[in-house]
DNA sequence: TGGGTTGAATCACGCCTTGAAATAAGTCCG
DNA sequence: CGGACTTATTTCAAGGCGTGATTCAACCCA
């Protein structure tokens, strides 16, 4: 069952209506010309879809192209302010809430910060739903339908078939978020990690664009990656893929403070970088800084010194390294690196990094691979998430996703 | 364009014709009831296909089931004399050449040896020639048509669109081998790296069976792995994707034959396995063994000797950090270890490769992946190299494939 | 032998995409 | 200014498909 997406004469017209729509959606205005030639759908199908979404409502007319001897071609687009869309992003030290048109274009934002030190699920059930009540504020009830939330955590989502979230490092354990929400909302949530969200995010409007081998890197204070493969996220037979962080490159290396040894973490993350840096000196403005950004920082700013050289150029060759191995296990077209320590490191490291990631990475895909900075910024991980209400939106041709069926993704498994 | 299948109203009768054609090929004989409720099909539907498929010859009846009151149902399973397949290994030392009914049974095999030390692309292309002559010799005119050709060699295998291999080992670059087949035969080739078809051989009838998500690791002289996601072969952008020999497991480690440092193939690849214990002991019972194989054969007959549990257990916990780095990427349901020299390791050290992967492997993604030795040993190269036509014929929904068309897989890339 | 039960085939219906033909909306040129 | 031409879009009839309801088939049990 499941992987099977059609079956009955209907679901064809569903089929065609979403890839038409993705179209619009991604590339842009386009005419019905265009879309039949690169469809290989006939011009009758795609005059007929097209008549269907607009009468839907979910496409728009959006001038006309000059014309060339004949008819002119009409331009179309998806209107993107029929629907709005909900993104969460729950970090480490606050909620963030964004309602956001289709196009994910921001129309309203709150910050609910988080008491330091730990916090519980329902905590940030309840920050969720002030904010909720913050950004629709202003929605009218007749105005634009709301297509979902998608939510960004922090740990492995399960969807069985409720989301839960079992998060390591905030000491989660199989909290029942899905459930917990819906006490207060009848609008299909998409929960999923951070990290995919925000490499979802670098994929349609960053430095991922265009591409469908990518491999998103993101290093913050850990370390972690979003593999997309085909398109589409991998998620690995039960939604854990992607611990880049975690994987070995020294073997019986450096303690990780995941337990084991060796880890690629344990090298570039930004807490063992400055660790490793305050082992080697003793460093006031990085050792005092109030927190790990400005003490990255401050680090950098270092960049002369012998000891930060050292350590710098060490976490240039374990990250090109470690981009090395993911570019011989992935072959991908792209790799972004992102999260806020690779964007602070990858200023100046880039170069290094390439070079090395080619030492150790195989020829023929590394001369297929073009390694990046990320061009979002860590805030996309609100915009990220609301991408998995539109994903599933796009996939279902433009109906409206119904909430007992909310669910990021087509699972993997059996 | 590409991904989608599905457009026209006759592609959801391929596409319905292919979900039969599946579940029988790989679930075994089952009635008409079993298809109508593990495929949500309606009963008109399936009986309707069926009949189809029956008249091509493609399912036959397989006796009844006992009655349970009612009309008994029928059992239907997939013809296996209806068609055959060759599957062809192109190995270092010989191409093996093997003809199989539609269910992968052995009809006819040849070998022909390859000269010692290097070979040429034509001679390559002679012996499969001569070996196709030998295995079709009692093919009669008016019996089961041949589906095609399926190929594993070593290399990477391009497809654009006619199938290029570059080997790195055997010095072929950019070796236009369909092309060259394509002078003497008109059936459809299949041709893709011969670790992935041996991943695939392990899928369909070894150790992945029924599993979607499942790296397949060989270890040989060389070591790679072939990845299995979503039930089908993962090859990246440019087909070179699972490159697991040549993943860094200790920066700036032993010197590895591709010319990087710390390779895992630089630890645990038979060759360096057997070079890093002579680099200890002067064993004349490896250092003058005839070949690679029966080298390590002999070093494990050493086994309890100091030097040689030494390398042995450094191996292990090598292949299991490597084995962690699969996990913590892939999240697997399985991780089957094959390969000649895999399977002569693993027979002693499974318990030991197993601890040491869980030590450095998250515990969330070890606990759901299973750690096996490969069912089928180093010769199923040439039957997984037949199930590439056979699944192509199965996604076709039982057309057989046209020649102009006949490549492994829906090409991942844009 | 005949009622009961379950499996399989048939049929009318509604929906789909398609190629061909018709229509719409421009340009070009005299 | 108007007719010929060009290109884009829509309309239409035809051919297919899966489905639910109905009918037919095959077996059990008494």
């Amino acid at each position: 069952m499941a992987e099977r997406n059609l079956q009955t004469v209907r679901d064809l017209r569903r089929s065609n209506r979403s890839l038409l729509l993705r179209r619009l959606y991604f590339g842009g205005p386009l005419s019905r010309q265009d879309l039949i030639h690169t469809t290989s759908l006939s011009a009758a199908s795609v005059s007929n879809v097209i008549a269907d979404l607009i009468e839907d409502g979910l496409v728009v007319e959006a001038g006309a192209l000059e014309s060339e001897g004949g008819r002119p071609r009409i331009l179309l687009r998806v209107n993107s302010s029929a629907l709005h869309v909900v993104g969460v992003d729950v970090g480490e030290t606050r909620v963030r809430v964004e309602l956001f048109d289709l196009d994910l274009e921001q129309l309203a934002a709150t910050d609910l910060p988080l008491d330091a030190g730990g916090f519980t699920a329902p905590e940030v059930a309840a920050r969720i739903r002030t904010g909720l009540e913050t950004v629709l504020a202003d929605e009218r009830p007749g105005g634009p339908a709301l297509l979902g939330i998608g939510i960004g955590v922090p740990g492995v989502v399960q969807h069985s078939p409720d989301a839960v979230v079992h998060g390591q490092t905030n000491g989660w354990d199989a909290v029942p978020l899905e459930r917990m929400l819906r006490e207060f909302t009848d609008l299909p949530l998409f929960i999923d990690n951070g990290a995919v969200t925000m490499g979802q995010a670098e994929m349609w409007f960053g430095a991922g664009r265009g591409s469908r081998n990518t491999v998103v890197a993101l290093i913050g204070s850990g370390v972690g990656a979003s593999v997309v493969t085909a398109g589409s996220p991998y998620r690995g037979s039960t939604s854990s893929a992607g611990e880049w962080g975690h994987t070995t490159v020294q073997v019986g290396g450096r303690r990780c403070r995941c337990g084991s040894r060796g880890c690629l973490e344990a090298y570039i993350g930004a807490e063992s970088v400055i660790a490793r840096y305050l082992e080697t000196v003793d460093d006031p403005a990085v050792r005092d800084a109030p927190d790990e950004e400005s003490a990255l920082a401050a680090l950098l700013a270092r960049a002369d010194s012998p000891a930060a050289r050292t350590v710098l150029d060490d976490t240039a060759v374990h990250i090109g390294a470690g981009v090395a191995n993911l570019i011989n296990l992935f072959n991908p077209e792209r790799i972004v690196i992102g999260g806020w320590a690779g964007l602070l490191l990858g200023a100046g490291l880039l170069p290094r990094i390439r070079e090395t990631a080619r030492e150790y990475a195989l020829h023929h895909p590394f001369s297929q691979t073009r390694i990046t900075l990320g061009d979002l910024g860590p805030d996309a991980v609100t915009r990220g998430a609301a991408t998995l209400p539109v994903d599933r939106f796009l996939a279902a041709g433009g109906s409206r996703p119904r909430v007992e069926t909310a669910q990021p993704a087509p699972a993997a498994g059996r």
